[in-house]
DNA sequence: GTCTATAGCTGGATAGAC
DNA sequence: GTCTATCCAGCTATAGAC
């Protein structure tokens, strides 16, 4: 599996990525990841001292680009529904990449809110313009209609990142139904959830 | 911890599905349940041999409840609409009193998707009446709009699943948004997620 | 830097006394 | 039925040769 052009380092981030996403923090071993890298699993910890350090590694930057990413909505240049039309597609896109992401923090979050706290806030620079921030004043200087701002994040954000998290079930859904969910869905997908983010916040349509 | 008044077997399955609910399958240790019923770990195996059949005793029940209640599905004397306006309160209200549920089928199916298969295909007994076949047959005979039955089923599941799959992650973004997500909000989402069905499915809105 | 070998821990399961 | 003590497998992590 060793890509020998590489670096070693770089071949266990990348296969402890790939084995990470497949099976989590927990299902991940270690001897999964060195098998996958080609390489001994004492070199892993040669590497990256420990399991949680090189999960870390593996995930820190992920989630530092997921926010990075994100920073289009407080690009007040644009209006609101378009910014959100490029979030959703940027969120979902980052799934696609990282489809255990959603499923991981949320495990990491419930079981250990105050240390998630901080990581994110480290990552986090400008909390003012998060997106419900940034709804909140849409609704308020009219440019959205009157629409409750948590509820229409929690629906964007259930549309975009369950699919990823409730992969596994979807799977064994359409499996009994003849029907395959795979990744050519997710440019359906996307088209579902601009027709919803239009539907909930173009003024047209009132 | 443990009721006195309550025979072991029950206090075990209590404190299980507690604990199991908190952790998952493999998040749960045999030594937490035997803690949280006040008794010993080896009589967890006296009264339910292993770890896997304990589990089973638990999740069988509640997930058998949860197939009967979503058998609205297949009855034909009520518009398919009604049907899954139905389908999603019943649903909510499942996962209001299992809110671990999704999560935890997500972690299990995924760590083991051949156990699941078994499991579900065993309390599952009539496939042909699913939501999906449900929602093929109502475009096929025009009672629907022309619509995608499979990411139509992909939407509302995580319209109505995720809010409860992320609620960590949702109580975090509105903590530090001033804004509280509470069951309360329950009632709202309900609302949100019964425009959405009307949204799509209504042929009067074409 | 990379390997083999192994220490050390954790957690499910069992034996056997009471 | 309930307990203590212990076994054993699986996994992370480390020591040490090369």
């Amino acid at each position: 599996m060793k890509l020998k052009d590489q670096n070693t380092e770089a071949t266990i981030l990348e296969s402890a990525k790939l084995i990470f996403m497949e099976k989590g923090l927990y299902g991940a071993r270690m001897q999964d990841i060195a098998n996958q890298a080609g390489i001994n699993k004492a070199l892993l910890h040669y590497y990256f001292r420990n399991k949680e350090r090189l999960f870390d590694e593996v995930f820190g930057g992920a989630l530092a680009r997921y926010f990075q990413n994100m920073e289009i909505i407080s690009d007040e240049s644009l209006p609101i529904i378009d910014r959100v039309l490029t979030y959703s597609n940027r969120f979902v896109y980052f799934l696609a990449e990282y489809p255990q992401m959603s499923i991981f923090l949320i495990k990491e979050i419930s079981s250990n809110q105050a240390l998630f706290h901080l990581k994110v806030q480290g990552i986090k620079k400008d909390k003012k313009y998060s997106l419900l921030n940034v709804l909140k004043e849409g609704v308020e200087k009219g440019e959205l209609p009157v629409i409750d701002p948590v509820v229409f994040l929690m629906n964007l954000h259930s549309l975009c990142a369950y699919p990823f998290v409730a992969a596994p079930i979807f799977h064994a859904i359409c499996q009994g139904s003849g029907v395959q969910w795979t990744d050519a869905n997710h440019e359906k997908l996307l088209q579902s959830i601009h027709e919803f983010i239009h539907f909930k916040l173009s003024k047209s349509h009132l």
